[in-house]
RNA sequence: GGCCCGAUGGCGGAGUGGUGACGCAGCGGAUUGCAAAUCCGUGUACGCCGGUUCGAUUCCGGCUCGGGCCUCCA
């Protein structure tokens, strides 16, 4: 098959680049992570199924992969442009708990999520906490060319590196803010380096500096993780399409400060679009948004919300609704099924399916998985990837290839995607709603009633068992494996 | 106020200078005691006004509407 040249989109120049490692046959990328003072939402998953796709796709392309993702347990502000409560101390005096128990608890609650929509482990969680002293010395070591000292904390002066905001495209040192600046800071896009304590109060998380008692900036944290494990430069960096404004443009000038070049630290940086509905996007500073539990609970499975952000591209707005979950919901259920379909086929020649593109001999199949690939390589088109994958999975030319070649295929497809596609069942694609009132035992023992009463021929009595249950909202299904089904109210 | 992005059928969402993917829903058929589920088949769309072009949904300009960033945010 013809090798696809894996393309990137590059937020740094707007345009789609090819991928060319800094070192031949590996590939590191960095991927900035959760701030864990509250769960995270289904939006902020959204990030890290992109992230997960990018290194997924990487892989698969065999290059060695470093991923690193951070966890950022401090740093972030609730409020004004860089004094404030942090996020985390915030947290804890509302909970009562310290910031360390909260930042462990919603890190779990992460990490669970993680899981759930089968994203990878990267080579490492870097943990912001943990790399204090590091970013101390960072600090100090870009501190006399490109920081002054205000009574709140060191700041980056932004006019001492080239091209500030160069990422973000409107960098602004004019237009009218919303908020107060700083007072004393030289321009209006200068920012913390380090946030000192102010004076008479303790905080549960500070740490002696040159600078004084108190906390790391936000921005730093990620340029000496990304430094420390991956290289003064690597290939890639990941985040949101917020950060593409602030953080990274700060991040990179931090970068070039201490790399004193006009090197910005990674060779591509990429952003995903958010996951909005219809006010807009979500936010977790605003409240009132959806975690992954919750869909859970609703009765969904955790893949189906990650087929529908494959569904989109990364690069765009993605519209949440229930409507589009449970769409999602019902095409992974006909595709699981269409693999169990192919999988029964096989059986008789008890084959291992490898997921090897040199056990496939169909022209048609190869075919698709070229398509396939192509999709994926054009900066990671899931979207078109999956049409591909459909037809090898339903389209009426496959019915007389081998369904080994197709499993295969499937297989070598789905090493991409994460949908599981091999190992899920009929069974765990049904909904399961938290708060239904009737146990499944019941159902089963209703079912089995109604059964006896269809081999009498006793419709009636039949129906009436279909109507009681309908009314607790179980729906029965004599043509499906599973029998019966829950019904969701989205 | 400054900067940026988007507008595709009922919903979501790819893509393209010239036969308008795909998924879900809908509709028709198969199946079913009847349904549902499943399988097969299938109709419908490129915000508005100009321009460039043999031809624009695709390129350019204007307009309208929506969204994002400028403060923490995936």
């Amino acid at each position: 098959m013809t090798d696809s040249v894996l393309t990137l989109f590059n937020s740094l120049t707007r345009q789609p680049e090819e991928f060319r490692p800094v070192h031949a046959g590996e590939a590191r990328v960095y991927t900035c992570g959760p701030t864990v003072y509250n769960y995270q939402h289904i939006g902020n998953m959204r990030a890290f199924i992109f992230a997960d796709t990018l290194g997924r796709v990487l892989s698969w392309k065999g290059y060695d992969l470093t991923h690193i993702i951070n966890i950022t347990d401090v740093g972030h502000l609730t409020s004004d442009a860089d004094a404030g409560d942090d996020k985390m101390e915030k947290a804890a005096s509302e909970s009562g708990k310290s910031a360390w128990d909260i930042a462990k608890y919603y890190t779990d609650a992460y990490w669970r999520d993680i899981k759930r929509l089968n994203i990878r482990q990267p080579a490492k969680w870097s943990i912001a906490t943990e790399h204090v002293e590091q970013m101390i010395d960072f600090a100090k070591s870009i501190a006399d060319k490109h920081c002054y000292e205000l009574d709140s904390g060191l700041y980056f002066d932004t006019s001492t590196v080239p091209d500030y905001g160069r990422l973000a495209r409107a960098a602004t040192d004019e237009g009218e803010s919303r908020i107060d600046p700083v007072e004393g800071k030289r321009h209006a896009t200068d920012f913390a380096i380090w946030r000192k304590t102010p004076e008479g109060e303790t905080r549960q998380m500070e740490w002696d500096s040159p600078w004084g008692r108190g906390a790391p900036g936000w921005h730093l944290e990620c340029s000496v993780m990304s430094k420390m494990y991956l290289g003064e430069t690597f290939d890639i960096h990941t985040g949101g399409i917020d950060h593409r404004e602030i953080h990274h443009p700060n991040e990179i000038a931090q970068n070039q400060a201490h790399s004193r070049s006009a090197d910005t630290g990674a060779t591509i940086w990429m952003h995903n679009n958010f996951l909005v509905d219809r006010g807009g996007k979500m936010s977790k500073s605003a409240g009132g948004f959806l975690t992954l539990q919750v869909l859970v609970d609703k009765g969904v499975h955790p893949l189906a919300y990650r087929l529908m952000c494959l569904q989109a591209h990364y690069r765009s707005e993605l519209e949440f609704t229930f409507e589009n979950l449970l769409a999602a919901l019902t095409r992974l259920k006909r595709m699981v099924m269409s693999v169990e379909d192919l999988q029964s086929a096989d059986s008789q020649h008890a084959r291992t399916v490898s997921g090897r593109l040199a056990d496939i001999s169909s022209p048609q199949v190869l075919f698709q998985v070229d398509e396939f690939s192509a999709a994926m390589c054009d900066d990671l088109n899931s979207v078109r990837g999956l049409t591909h994958l459909e037809t090898v999975l339903n389209a009426k030319g496959m019915k007389k290839v081998d369904p080994f070649e197709r499993l295969s295929a499937i297989q070598f497809m789905d090493e991409v995607l994460g949908l599981n596609l091999l190992t899920l069942e009929r069974e765990d694609m049904r909904i399961r709603p938290i708060d239904a009132d009737i146990e499944e035992a019941e159902v089963e023992r209703q079912l089995d009633l109604r059964a006896e009463a269809k081999s009498n021929k006793n419709f009636p009595a039949a129906d009436a068992i279909r109507d009681e249950l309908a009314a607790k909202g179980v729906e029965i299904m004599d043509g499906d494996p599973l029998r019966w089904e829950w019904r969701i109210d989205a």
